[in-house]
DNA sequence: CTTCTTACA
DNA sequence: TGTAAGCA
């Protein structure tokens, strides 16, 4: 009654490679069982696999979400690892918000001199018109 | 043919 | 992570 995964099974039906798998697991992030050499993935594995890569979307790196997840306690209600996912959310968004700041600056910046080479390339048109 | 490990790009 | 080599 107990679904399990071969190594591709999971690779293909989240996208990634084997390499990957056994990238994650070399990581931590992953402990598949071991059935005479190739890996046996359970739930709970496909479940963590699905938050590596979600940790991945937010742009969390492979150790942040080894921290985050590996914390997770059911006994304690998972208040630490809630603690730390809220601190880590937060660290991101400033990020985010000070690399939006710099591209809105460099975009800033771009315009300007787009602006200067449309106006320079004018002045040139109308002396040879 | 597929998995696994190891090493290198 | 991709790729490749050498095994099982």
């Amino acid at each position: 009654m107990s679904a399990t995964y071969s190594i591709r099974d999971l690779a293909q039906e989240f996208g990634v490679t084997t390499r990957s798998l056994r990238f994650y697991e070399e990581k931590g992030l992953l402990s598949p069982e071991r059935n005479k050499q190739t890996r046996t993935y359970d739930h709970a594995d496909r479940t963590r696999l699905k938050l590596i890569l979600r940790g991945k979307r937010l742009g969390f790196s492979l150790d942040e979400s080894a921290e985050i997840i590996n914390m997770y306690d059911p006994k304690a209600g998972n208040k630490n690892q809630m603690q730390v996912l809220l601190g880590k959310v937060r660290e991101k968004c400033e990020q985010l918000q000070e690399q939006q700041k710099d591209l809105e600056s460099m975009l800033k910046d771009l315009r300007t001199v787009e602006d200067r080479c449309l106006v320079s390339m004018a002045d040139k048109t109308e002396g040879k018109v």
